[in-house]
DNA sequence: TAACTATGTGACCATTTTTTCACATAGTAA
DNA sequence: TTACTATGTGAAAAAATGGTCACATAGTTA
């Protein structure tokens, strides 16, 4: 069963990169082309297609020609859930260091 | 705002093992002495204590002292969601394969 | 106190990931 | 066809991660 868990993590895997998290976030409204894409996550084309293709590898996009373009798109939506959780444990982090700082000023 | 990314990226990073993956798994319904989830997880004691602490630095577990025990628990519960999304994916990605079997089966 | 038990740490090597470069390809437009 | 635009790929260097060993520490029990 551990080989489960190893599927697991490879998804986990798949989104645990800045720049991979900055696309996710990207896309969560829709498809979009590789070149509007880079513009906003403000990486070299090379990089992304690769970050882009480590993605789509894992099953968390999934992609389509359009002409020139290719266009993706988050492929299970639930993952979008998951950005929510994840600012929900740094809210969490945040609010224990308020917490320390604030006793700290005491 | 990358920055932002970054530490979401951080989050995801802590769970994206296999080893990793099983401990949040078998901490799901409550903590657990190191000794027990390394029992369940099947690793070296000191490789399991790394991978422990890095999943503590992301702020995805905490632990406490209890006599000769080190008590683990999951620090931010909507982790355990995240579980049930990634299984989700899994679920998506093995009905394609079914389907790619059928039609190569007609 | 001495011996024991559960756990953690630092150093090191092996492996995996990321990044970058030069080049390749597919579709478009002239 | 030729030139152009958007995207992808392979190889190699650079960086990060994981695993193992030897040793360290904290609490316990005799």
């Amino acid at each position: 069963m551990m080989d489960l868990y190893e599927k697991q993590a490879a998804i986990a895997k798949a989104i645990a990169h800045p720049i991979r998290m900055a696309v996710l976030d990207y896309l969560k409204d829709g498809e979009q082309c590789v070149c509007d894409i880079a513009e906003i996550v403000g990486t070299e084309r090379t990089n992304l297609s690769k970050h882009l293709s480590v993605m789509v590898n894992a099953g968390v996009l999934t992609s389509r020609k359009d002409g020139l373009n290719v266009m993706y798109r988050v492929k299970t939506p639930c993952l979008l859930g998951f950005m929510d959780c994840i600012k929900e444990c740094l809210k969490v982090q945040a609010e224990e260091q308020q917490q320390l700082l604030r006793m700290l000023n005491e």
